[in-house]
DNA sequence: ACCGCCGGGTGCC
DNA sequence: ACCGCCGGGTGCC
């Protein structure tokens, strides 16, 4: 038989068994049929049971699947069986076939199979007596709306199914009364009181959490690192090696006796478990997860010892092109179109044929004129490399090759040698690790590698990328590190792709939560890589429900949750049903394949990263007399109407006015001209005309905000923006699609106010030219204009050298400003939301840049600040408004109180003095956001707090 | 003897 | 193989 020549174990083969007919003699391979077998497969949510069916598994004797007592059971049709074409298989978690379901039951399960009216699971809950049938409790899950036809169905046949109330779903619950290995388990308490919705969401938020915990020391980098490791860093990188090299057992396997047993599937077995060999590295952005993979692939090659590598020095090489050319003109020329491009670039027709010589100087000659080139790619020496690799193993060249097992030498001393796996599941020629990431990180780590790699090592890395990249496979898996993008590994997927056909040393996928959706075309390439070892670095590993987890856990192969099927049975759908048993197993799951630390963490009592001090003050500003003036006289034209809507209990009918009442005193606070030229007031509308004009004003003002102000149809910054006449701003095509896909009436989706195409009104366009030209010769200044210049004047007496953040959430405000800061002779940058990703690089480095003649000073835009940016060369902060979310200052503020950052940081805030500044601050402190009550949640208990804030706002 | 009963052969789908 | 089923041997008690 086919599956017995090779043996027992976690082989591939069992998952072959499983979902490719074992009398189909077409070579399908074990991805393909995974693959077919997850995309037919009915998505578990909303899946509910029908009830119970006791059957019978027969044949027994004639296959050599084991099943322990309580264990979880695989049911596969099998249409092509010869004796019968309704047969159903069972198997067990291996995927060894354990025998058929009796044949009468198989004709009724059969037309439910077929018709996917149901999906079936068993389990074994009590042993077999005989060697030759066994008892099988079945349970059918499916969609409500077939449960009647399943039922009928069945019965029709003969069978009755049970109600599904009395029983539980699986091999979980068996487990957990089986007792001994079950831990947690035994706490019966609460076992059946479902978790809440709250509950969930809540351990879903703290799965990741608290999984710093690493018991593997503080592992020293390979001599070729050539930045020293932070402590966490160490830590993480022993808790990678140890990943890689140890044989401990996987989750939920424990030692019984002679045999290896699994705690929630209750299978066991013979042989050890192949473990994962990998993991995810979930740190915090900003923790150094890049530095420490460069650092893993440098000091854990082979059997615990570093990766050979040459020196520079000791072979004089004649190639050694240490220059490094800028990343933008390595990177030029490839942008994300260029993404497909890979599948147009036909392979080179002597790909196979070539030798290493021919290797060499064809990657000669695509480096002389491919920019897409790693600036570390020289003429390539696998040979010499080859001999350093056997030395490294302790062995000479010669020993290299399947057929020799035994060790030639120890490892290193201090892990002894049975900690490593074993030979022969160990391909040694392996040498090269992959690098999957999106396009923008690219360049990341290619400056990573050039910054943290030994000047004098001659690390082999290849940007696979571009349409003359170099597809030869024996000149890939001669590299040391091949980076790629996902599009370009999907595009060659299933395109003869060298990718798939080399066996990698290590995978490892950057960013790894872009790859969420299993039936995406770049999942399926990423699964179909072959590889010893493989990671995931992700800052948010789960980004919306535990489903995305599946394909984390297939992509580390973590068995037996790979399959589909068992990671719906034993964790997903018990965690979306709130069972707490199963948020348990998860919770161990994620656990002991996960390292997260947060910038909040602490290693030995003291936190992870020892960023500079850094001390915020306020800065109280004075309003002039006539600002102040003009502030009563809005104030007192804004508390009357808000005080009129507060007494009619319209506040949040009329929220648009509010927040532009709100909006424009905070204009006043910061500089006059930010108001509308033409102050209208806000009573009722006269005319139409009158209407517009005012709807447009208000417009004006959300627009002119530069604040983050998001459409509520599609989350995003408003695009196209149109305001309706209940006031709410929404992108066009958005609200355009509400109305049109409502029958009668539509409605506004904010305040429920009828609504009507023809009445949404948008800036109009020589508005728009009015504002853009407004008056830049009769400039005036402000107390907070003032305040700044006087701080940034100071400090540049003080020392020249320090470079300043200037933000506000009002990018008019910015411009304001930049009429000063050129009379006082500063340079400076501007980065805002309306700029192009590739202007915003450009700014971004020459800001970072030391030279003597860059910008001492960046404008920032609030919202341009958030994640990501990293702007170091800054060390001190004016944030010249208060924004409703305190986070969101704090997100901009790290931009530059981050790791990289040598100088303390001073963060001032200017606050105008008696003014909605001050309230706004004394709210914030309540951290919910305004915004997020406004539009989040119709929870009327938080309407009434959002009034009282307003109130409070207005001291009213 | 067109039954019943006994005991050996046999056995998934 | 401690069952069911099949089919041949057998046949008062």
């Amino acid at each position: 038989m086919f599956s017995r020549r090779w043996g027992f174990g976690w082989d591939t083969y069992s998952e072959l068994d499983l979902f490719t007919d074992r009398f189909d003699t077409s070579s399908e391979t074990l991805s393909q049929a995974i693959r077919a077998a997850a995309s037919e497969e009915p998505d578990a949510d909303g899946s509910v049971l029908f009830g119970h069916l006791q059957g019978t598994v027969v044949g027994l004797r004639f296959y050599t699947g084991v099943v322990n007592q309580g264990e979880m059971v695989g049911l596969v049709r099998q249409p092509q069986n010869p004796y019968d074409r309704n047969a159903v298989m069972v198997s067990n978690i291996f995927g060894n076939q354990v025998g058929h379901i009796k044949r009468e039951l198989a004709a009724a399960m059969a037309h439910v199979m077929d018709n996917n009216l149901a999906k079936v699971e068993g389990v074994v809950h009590s042993g077999t007596k005989n060697s030759f049938t066994m008892p099988v409790m079945l349970s059918f899950w499916g969609q409500e709306e077939n449960k009647n036809a399943v039922i009928e169905s069945l019965s029709r046949r003969g069978f009755k199914l049970n109600s599904g109330a009395s029983k539980a779903t699986g091999a979980s619950q068996n487990s957990y009364n089986q007792g001994q290995g079950a831990r947690a388990y035994s706490s019966k308490k609460g076992l059946t009181i479902p978790l809440t919705a709250d509950e969930l969401k809540n351990a879903f938020d703290n799965l990741f959490d608290g999984l710093m915990e690493s018991k593997d020391g503080e592992k020293q980098a390979a001599e070729s690192v050539g930045t020293p490791l932070l402590p966490h860093q160490k830590e993480a990188l022993s808790w990678m090696c140890a990943r890689e090299n140890k044989s401990a057992l996987p989750p939920f396997w424990e030692k019984r006796g002679e045999l290896y047993y699994n705690i929630l599937t209750c299978f066991s077995a013979k042989e050890i478990p192949e473990r994962i060999r990998g993991g995810i590295l979930a740190d915090d952005m900003g923790l150094g997860k890049t530095l420490t993979t460069i650092a893993l692939i440098l000091t854990n090659f082979h059997k615990g010892k570093p990766l050979p590598v040459e020196k520079c020095g000791e072979r004089s090489s004649p190639f050694k092109a240490k220059t490094k050319p800028d990343m933008a003109s390595k990177l030029e020329g490839s942008s994300a179109g260029d993404e497909a491009a890979g599948s147009l670039s036909s392979d080179l027709p002597q790909v196979e044929v070539m030798d290493s010589e021919d290797v060499a100087v064809k990657s000669e000659e695509s480096t002389s004129k491919g920019k897409r080139k790693a600036t570390k790619r020289q003429p390539c020496k696998v040979l010499l490399e080859d001999l350093d690799f056997a030395a490294a193993l302790g062995g000479s060249a010669a020993d290299l090759g399947p057929k020799k097992k035994k060790n030639a030498k120890k490892a290193t001393p201090t892990l002894s040698e049975e900690s490593f796996i074993s030979d022969s599941a160990e391909d040694l020629s392996a040498r090269t690790t992959l690098i999957l990431c999106p396009l923008s990180v690219i360049s990341n780590w290619l400056e990573q590698f050039e910054q943290h790699v030994q000047a004098d090592v001659k690390l082999n890395v290849y940007l696979y990328y571009g349409p003359e990249r170099n597809r030869n496979k024996t000149f890939l898996s001669s590299q040391d590190v091949v980076i790629t993008t996902y599009n370009v590994l999907s595009a060659d997927f299933g395109n003869k792709s060298p990718l798939h056909g080399i066996n990698w040393l290590r995978v490892v996928l950057d960013e790894g939560h872009v790859v969420r959706n299993p039936n995406a075309q770049i999942s399926k390439a990423v699964l179909d890589l072959k590889a010893q070892r493989r990671w995931i670095l992700s800052g948010t590993p789960i980004q919306n429900s535990v489903k995305d987890l599946w394909m984390l856990l297939a992509f580390l192969r973590l068995k037996p949750f790979d399959v589909k099927e068992w990671w719906n049975r034993v964790i997903q759908r018990p965690v979306t049903q709130g069972d707490r048993v199963g948020l348990q197993n998860l919770q161990t799951l994620v656990k002991s394949i996960t390292l997260r630390r947060t910038k909040s963490s602490e290693i030995n009592g003291r936190p992870l990263v020892s960023l500079p001090e850094k001390t915020v003050c306020v800065e109280q500003v004075e309003l002039s007399q006539t600002e102040r003036e003009e502030y009563e006289l809005a104030r007192n034209e804004g508390r009357n109407t808000i005080g009129r809507y507060v007494a009619e209990g319209t506040v949040l009918r009329n929220y648009a006015d509010v927040l532009a009442i709100l909006m424009r005193l905070r204009q006043h606070c910061c500089h006059p001209d930010l108001l509308a030229k033409t102050s209208s007031d806000l009573g009722a509308a006269a005319t139409p005309a009158e209407l517009r004009e005012r709807l447009i004003e208000k417009l004006r003002l959300v627009l002119a905000s530069g604040s983050d102000e998001e459409c509520s149809v599609c989350l995003e910054s408003v695009h196209l923006p149109v305001i309706t006449h209940c006031a709410h701003v929404y992108c066009r095509p958005c609200i355009a699609q509400v109305i049109s896909s409502e029958q009668e009436k539509s409605r506004c989706p904010l305040c429920r106010s009828e609504i009507k195409a023809n009445e949404l009104v948008e800036f109009p366009q020589e508005k728009m030219e009015e504002e853009k030209c407004a008056n830049p010769d009769r400039w005036r200044s402000s107390s907070k204009v003032q305040a700044l210049m006087g701080n940034l004047l100071r400090l540049r007496c003080e020392d020249s050298s320090i470079k300043c953040l200037v933000i506000s959430q009002f990018t008019r405000f910015l411009t304001i400003l930049e009429t000063p800061l050129r009379e006082q002779g500063f340079t400076f940058v501007r980065l805002d939301g309306t700029m192009s990703q590739k202007k915003r690089t450009q700014v971004i480095q020459e800001f970072q840049s030391s030279a003597a003649d860059s910008p001492s000073i960046m404008l920032l835009s609030l919202k341009a600040g958030g994640v990501g940016l990293n702007l170091t060369a800054a060390s001190h902060v004016y944030l010249m408004d208060p924004a409703w979310n305190p986070a969101t200052e704090e997100q901009c503020i790290d931009r530059c109180h981050r790791l990289g950052q040598t100088r303390n940081i001073f963060v001032t805030k200017f606050i105008v003095k008696d003014s909605v500044e001050e309230n706004m601050v004394k709210i914030q402190k309540q951290k919910q956001d305004l915004v997020d009550k406004a539009f989040g949640s119709t929870n009327t208990g938080r309407k009434t707090s959002r009034v009282d804030d307003i109130k409070a706002l207005m001291e009213l």
